[in-house]
Parts: C-alpha cells; structure tokens; sequence
DNA sequence: CTGAAAGCGCTTACAG
DNA sequence: CTGAAAGCGCTTACAG
C-alpha cells in the first residue's frame, strides 16, 4: 500500500505539501495541489487513518455500547446513530453487551483503549464504576434510552424518551375496554426503563382509582424468557390480571408465548401490550398495541448532544415524548379503525 | 492519560522494559515486572490501541460489511461475528450497506483506510470493482452469506448455507398438502442467493413434474416492500399460485401484508413459507414455514476462515446446510405435529 | 507557498 | 535481562 512518502515523490513535493493538498489547507499552490492530486489518483493513495489518529489525537469514531442487539429496538437506534454519525463523518464501533455488565465494561475498555472520541451508551442493570470514570476521565459519554442516576457530578447528557403520556394513554384505553385487573411485567428496576415505566404505570392506574399490587408486578429482564414466566405466574393467580402491560418489546413475545401455551387467546382471555413498537408486532397473531418511542429521533439526537461535547459545543440533555400506537391486542376500541380480522 | 513514559518513570525502568512486560515478552525480570504492573495499577494506564496499530502493523480489526442490519438475518449473523471475534481477540466494526452499492463502497474505503485486519462481507446487488480490488490489493476478504462470482482469481473463500435439500423438502412438503401451483418472490438475480433460490425452487418442482412460470416468479429486493407488490401481481394473476416462497424473511411479511390486505387468509387462501429463519416467525398470524440457516455457526464460521487468512494460514470456503421448520402456514402437514392454534 | 524537522505512543531489532 | 534508538505514517509549528 503506497504512503505518503510514495505520493510526494511521485508529485515531486514534500510529504508536508501533499498532507496539505489533502487536508484542503489553503496555501497550497494550484499547480502542486493538480499534481498531488494526479499522484494520489495514479497511486491509489488512501491516508493511513491509524497515522493519523495518532498525530491529531482523534479518531473520528463513536463506540456505540447496548444491551442488546438482537432487540429490534436497539437495532434500529444503532441503525440510526451510524447514519446520523456518517453524516456528521464519523464512524461507530457498535459493542453489544447482552445486557451483561462484565461484556458492558469490556466493551467500554476496548472503546477507550482505541480512543474513540466519544461514547453512547445505553447502560446496563448493575453497572460497574468504570463507565462512569471514563466519563470522569474525560471521554465524552451520552447515554441514551437508560441512565445511571449518580450521574449527575459528571457532565453527560441523556438522550431518552418520555413514556408517562403514553402509559397514561395505554391504561385510558384499556379501562375503556373494561379492563380492570392490570398488571405489568417490570424490566429491572436497577434500570432507569425498569423503574420508570412501573411508576408511570402505577400512576396512570392511580388516576382511574386502580391499584397496583405487587402480585400484578412480574420481575423482568429485558428478555424474552423472563415475559414467559412472569405471564405464567400472573395466570396461576387465583385472579389473574386482565390486561398484561410488558415493559419491552421481548417481554410482551414471552407474554404471547406464555399464553398461547396454555391454550389462551389475546386478546379474548387477556389482553396484551408492550413498551416499544417494532415493525414486527403488525404482523403477530394478533397485532400488538404497543408504545413507540421514535427511536430514530433519540439515535439522532444523541449523536448529534456526543458530537456537540467532542467538538467543544455544550450538549444538552433531550427527551422525546413516546405515543400509543393502538392495535387488536387490547381487544377493539370504539376509537380506532380495526382492520379486519384477517387470521384463521 | 498516561502514557507509557508515565509508566516507565513511575516504575523506574525504560519504555522498552514496560512495553515488554505488558507484553508478556520473556525476558524482563520478576522484579521489573512486579514494578511495571504496579505502576500501571495505579496510574491506571492503558496502552494506546492506536499508536500501538501504527507500529505494528495490525489492528486486531475485523471490518463486517452486510446488506441490511435490520434483518433479523444479518442481526444475528453480526452478532454472531463479534461474538466469535472477540474470542480470538478482534472487534469488529459493523457497516450497514443498506442494500446500496455506493454505501457498500463508502464502507468498505472507510474500513480499508483504518486498516482493518481483515474484511467480511455479504455483497449486496451490483457491486463495484472495489471490493474485488481490495481484496486483489491483500486485504483479507471472506464473503458470508452471498458472494461475488467473477471472485475465482482472488482468494477469497466463501461461507455459506446450501438451501438445495431443505427447499427440496419445502417442495415435497408443499406438494404432499396438495399445492400444485407454486410461485417464488426472488431476491435480486445478481446476488447469488437471489438466483440460486430461484434455481433450487425449480429443480424442486421439477422433480415433482411441476413448472415454474414466469408469472411465477416475481421479482423482489429482498425488502418488504417488494415481497408485497410481488404478492399482489400473483393475487391478481387470472390463477393465482397456491403457494408462495419468499426468497427472504422481510418478503414474506410483505407477502403477509398482501394477503391480509385482500382480506384473504394464510394457509387457507394462499400457503406462504419463507427462506430464512427468523425467532418472529413463530409468532406471526400464522406461525411461518421456514427454511433455516445455521446463522450462528455461518458468522463464527466466517470469522474463522478470516482469521485464518490473517494470520497466514490457509483458509477454506464453507457450505453448512439449511433446513425445513414447517409451522402452519402452509397448511396443517399430517408428519409434524403442529402446535394448537391459538389464535382467535 | 514550501520543506525540513519534530513528534504522536508505541514496539522491537541491536548492542551491551 | 535492559536501555537507547529507530521507525510506523502521518500533521503541523517553524523558518524561509
């Protein structure tokens, strides 16, 4: 692979014109930036962006930390924070920490170690320091969707969304179809989407004289597995809950696999809803009703709040309103359009 | 940060002596070891991954290339590649082409200045030359998934699933429940997998005495959106096909969308089954035939191979098998034992 | 407008 | 076993 040495002989310049030619720097005479040009064409020349990271002390790349990428959820935001940081012309290094701490401090080591400029992070439950010392360090750190709460001496903003009209929007519905026993399956409440969402749950209940008792609230993970079996024991209540709000999209497919394996209908037998929407609960049997954060937006808006602080502008911190997207699982509401019923 | 001169002056050694030591070199004494890795303790230093890259040549950098992370497919096949990088000691730094040759090429340049180890890719329809020239330049290429034909004068092995028995089986399925019209969405001819689906799917017929119109065989991008307009065509053909085979699991939810839209219901209007697994198919209206890659094993084998390449030794192409997952949405087949249906 | 030179933070022959 | 020194490929004050 030619260098930079290659192309300036070949110009017949110094390597310092031909890093200028490059660079756009302006005093660089017409007839030298032409021939540096024609080498680098000729050649083949690409910079050695390693050298040059090394010089400038910046590597124009973004280390992206999730949970967990197989979410669709986190995969769309990923989606979007590469677009939004391409245009901006940076790279992202994407780390999936399975919703694993150990795998989450791995990744922000190796991020850190390849001296990303800045770091996204969507945090996972039980955390260790080191996210937050490298914020401490220096690094500039946005978090986006999650946050740890003693962050508030360290300057990071957080980038997430507001689901409290949403839920509040949720339980108004469900209790226009007559539902009164509602329950939740919680994500982990040392998450900031793990509590949150309970007591935007709880409250939403408070407004319509409902209660929440704890045997309505199911300890989840994020994942699949823990929706299933927290439906499961919400179906071996000697009085089950009506409707089950699960607090992500995973969660609420363990909920419909718990049901279906006991031979129950959703919504007929017991209704069914889910924070975050992905394209495929249109499709599932039947359409889930569900919360949809606009994901996009938030990948968005935390790119550009990370570059702002890399490139020494103040970020503020962002949050975005989440709305109810009503389909059948809830069973059919006078409000909506249902589409016709169209599975067997 | 401190940097490795911090280290050397703490410890009371030279750079060389700390370079050595945290480097598991040989030669450095128990004591000037003992000392490096106290004074790396408590400065908390971390080598500088980059200037350590620029002198050594080698990044411990896999470049992933692929057409659409927002496919489940890929999802899973990215994660899959991280997870066996990392074993080896790699990362790997995603780029998502979008299914657009341009933005192939964009990351490809990009992944191929930061001097990436090594590249894998799943090329999308109407490649350039660049990829094949990065790889004829010394680059380390490994094609997952699709591949490009013209790639015989380079070495770059190819890693991916042979669909021939379990589409035969799909057909036999199909057939034995009575379908006798069968129709295909395709991906793009000029991907591999796009014909080579089409390919399998007629021999099938074949060997069962059936034809394969053109009518049948409806031309799709491998989106959603194409799967539905393709359904839609066959929908509206004087005799519409009895079953359709989506080249792909986003096409097949277009294909759901169409039927649904027509009001018509899957199995009992049109039979549907998919190319590609995907954990969603079990929870459609209905569950979806599928034919599945061994995608796990497909990622890690991929990185194996590259790795192999990489660190001089010679790697093979891999063709693992795919397989039949019969659901219900071809109709109830009386040698599985389909599942209660539950859907209302 | 241009070039010689220093330096980014490491690793590694080379000499001792 | 250890250190001084060169060098990876760039960028950028500095001097002209």
């Amino acid at each position: 692979m030619p260098g930079i040495k290659d192309v300036a002989a070949r110009a017949g310049v110094s390597v310092a014109t031909v890093s200028r030619a490059l660079n756009r720097h302006p005093s660089v005479s017409e007839e030298a930036r032409a021939r540096v040009l024609a080498a680098v064409e000729e050649l083949g020349y690409r910079p050695n962006a390693v050298a040059r990271s090394l010089r400038t002390d910046q590597t124009r790349t973004l280390g992206l930390v999730i949970s967990d990428v197989m979410n669709p959820y986190f995969t769309e935001l990923a989606r979007a924070v590469e677009e939004e940081a391409r245009a901006l012309g940076y790279s992202v290094i994407i780390g999936n920490a399975d919703e694993r701490p150990e795998l989450q401090d791995h990744h922000i080591r190796n991020l850190v170690d390849r001296r990303i400029d800045g770091l996204l992070v969507s945090p996972t439950d039980g955390g260790t320091p080191l996210l937050l010392d490298t914020a401490r360090a220096g690094t500039p750190v946005v978090f986006v969707d999650r946050w740890i709460p003693g962050a508030d001496d360290v300057d990071v903003p957080v980038v997430r969304s507001d689901g409290r009209g949403a839920v509040r929007d949720l339980v108004a519905h469900l209790h226009r179809l007559g539902h009164r026993r509602l329950a939740i399956i919680a994500g982990p409440a040392a998450t900031t989407t793990g509590s949150e969402r309970v007591e935007a749950f709880r409250e939403a209940l408070a407004a319509h004289g409902l209660e929440l008792p704890d045997a309505y609230i199911g300890q989840g993970d994020f994942q699949a597995g823990s929706g299933r079996r927290a439906t499961e024991r919400f179906l071996d209540l000697p009085e089950p809950p009506e409707a089950v709000f699960a607090a992500d999209n995973l969660m609420a497919l363990g909920a419909l696999d718990a049901v279906r394996a006991r031979g129950l209908r959703v919504p007929d037998d017991i209704a069914l809803a889910a924070f975050d929407d992905i394209p495929w609960f249109v499709h599932t049997g039947p359409p889930v009703t569900a919360i949809a954060q606009p994901t996009g937006e938030l990948g968005r808006a935390a790119v550009r709040a990370l570059v702002d602080r890399i490139e020494g502008r103040t970020a503020r911190s962002v949050t975005l309103p989440a709305r109810l997207v009503v389909r059948r699982s809830c069973g059919e509401d006078g409000e909506t359009h249902p589409q016709k019923r169209s599975d067997p």
